[in-house]
DNA sequence: GGATGCGGGACAG
DNA sequence: CTGTCCCGCATCC
């Protein structure tokens, strides 16, 4: 169902089409008149917004690379997640191929105590979890909601840690396990295996690095490599359909204008990566002026929040996250101060009643990408720069409506400002900057993300994720790896 | 067993 | 009043 990239490849934008719309998730109503759709995005980040089919099962599953528990909002009318963040080893180890262990936090409450309890299979160190507070301190939302032939979806915050497996990892390697430990012969040797390095197997570890490059049709494909501890992540959509060969962008700040593809095609960055170059600066050079790249970076000190800066009306989001990778508590840092002491900066900005839209300051880009902001994995933060992120906090911003009467009841002032100029006035002034989106296309949307992984040493990468595989699976034919990589469910089939 | 959804309710700002 | 969480329950795979 997803036609977008068919017609919004690279002239046109590298933004989803649902970008290219003016909605809220909390819009009373919301774009009917949808010509088509955006291609399921599993693993978005920063704030954007798609529009699927209702056909789309991903979307019927409400589906995320990351990993997101429901969260009651209390409006039934859209169902809202927050991200769990994902599951480390505390002692931030490097496995035996060297990549960090990053798992799959369980959704399910008690799963994930009980995962938490594991060791890492490297170290034999506690697994921790980081959790995610990547929209303002909290964890970064997503909302659904289906609305006649249309499922909508809207992302609010910036992921501030790296990736976890993702679901269909987990599920593949999952399979894999009870496949080959099928006989009470193999479930001995199976808790064996739990109770050492073992652990890493029911902890969802995997290598998200390793097979997040399964989605890709092929690494070379994109010959986006990252650094070592990134996986190329592209869309990750195994299990379902999406075969659409997805073109990823490769933009370089400087041509950042022809990107393509389709909306963030290539997932996103994991944490060692600093993703300057691809940030969702491409998403949207409107709201950052010329949209000019190394604007980006540029003031880094300068804390001023401009007029402007909720103009951006949606989604920014590129977590940058660094490269180097910290000790765990080193990352934790408090995060939520650094917010608190943004809001103070850029006060509470008028954002006006759609918050949501304008979540971050021209200005604040900057420091936003200078990486400070929501990564906690990032470097050591720069202390000064009090990257801004404006993020509104809102989520469910629906006066909402309970779900008893199930009907929605929008404050009618949230309603009228959604009319586009509202928004602009709303978001300030409206400077042209405003809220692209509303005339320029190709402004929206479009959050590419990873795009510009260094390459680097991919092959080297395979050999290590093979490495790991054959840790992880015993021996695995590595010969095949390349296949594994473009099709893991083949472990569900017996293929090892 | 765990993923998901749902919904009540506590809490904090 | 709002938004975030926590918790239990039910369903499904």
């Amino acid at each position: 169902m997803s036609t977008s990239a068919d017609q919004f490849d690279e002239s046109d934008c590298v933004c989803s089409f649902g970008m290219k719309f003016t909605w809220d998730i909390n819009d009373p109503e919301l774009p009917q008149d949808i010509q088509q759709y955006d291609d399921f995005q599993e693993w978005t980040d920063g704030y954007v917004r798609y529009i699927y089919s209702a056909e789309d099962k991903n979307a019927q599953r409400h589906l995320s690379g990351w990993a997101m528990r429901n969260t009651n909002n209390h409006n039934c009318q859209i169902l809202k997640k927050s991200c769990l963040g994902v599951v480390v080893c505390n002692r931030n180890c490097s496995l035996p191929d060297g990549n960090k262990l990053q798992l799959r936090p369980a959704i399910c409450d008690k799963a994930r105590q009980k995962q938490q309890k594991k060791l890492c299979p490297s170290c034999n160190s506690p697994l921790e979890l980081v959790p995610c507070r990547g929209h303002s301190g909290y964890p970064v939302t997503n909302f659904w909601r289906i609305d006649g032939k249309y499922i909508y979806f809207q992302a609010k915050g910036v992921h501030d840690h790296p990736r976890p497996e993702s679901k269909s990892e987990t599920e593949a390697r999952r399979s894999a396990v009870k496949r080959r430990m099928p006989s009470p012969h193999f479930s001995q040797k199976k808790r064996l295996m739990e109770t050492e390095a073992g652990r890493y197997y029911d902890s969802g570890g995997h290598y998200p690095n390793v097979h997040h490059l399964s989605c890709m049709d092929a690494p070379e494909r994109y010959s986006i490599i990252a650094e070592s501890n990134f996986p190329i992540q592209p869309q990750h959509y195994p299990p379902f359909q999406n075969t659409e060969p997805y073109k990823l962008a490769y933009d370089s700040p400087s041509n950042a204008g022809e990107s393509t593809s389709s909306l963030q095609k290539a997932s996103n960055h994991r944490i060692y990566m600093t993703r300057p170059p691809c940030g969702y600066e491409f998403s949207m050079p409107g709201y950052l002026g010329s949209g000019s790249y190394p604007a980006l970076y540029k003031d880094s000190g300068n804390l001023q929040p401009e007029p402007d800066s909720s103009k951006v009306c949606m989604q920014l989001g590129g977590s940058q996250h660094n490269l180097s990778p910290l000790n765990i508590h080193e990352r934790n840092y408090d995060i939520p101060n650094k917010h608190h002491g943004w809001k103070q900066i850029l006060g509470k900005g008028g954002y006006g009643e759609r918050g949501e839209y304008g979540q971050i300051p021209a200005n604040t880009n900057h420091h936003y990408y200078n990486g400070e902001y929501p990564c906690r994995y990032g470097g050591p933060a720069p202390a000064n720069t009090p990257a801004l992120q404006t993020i509104i906090t809102t989520t469910t911003k629906v006066s909402y409506q309970p779900c008893k009467p199930s009907v929605v009841k929008y404050n009618d002032n949230l309603y009228d400002v959604k009319t586009l100029q509202n928004c602009n006035s709303l978001l300030e002034n409206g400077s042209a900057t405003s809220y692209p989106e509303i005339k320029v296309p190709e402004d929206t949307g479009v959050i590419k993300s990873a795009l510009t992984y260094q390459p680097e040493t991919l092959s080297t990468k395979t050999e290590r994720a093979e490495s790991l595989e054959n840790y992880r699976y015993g021996n695995y034919s590595s010969s095949n790896y390349p296949e594994r990589i473009a099709h893991p469910f083949r472990y569900e089939n017996g293929e090892y």
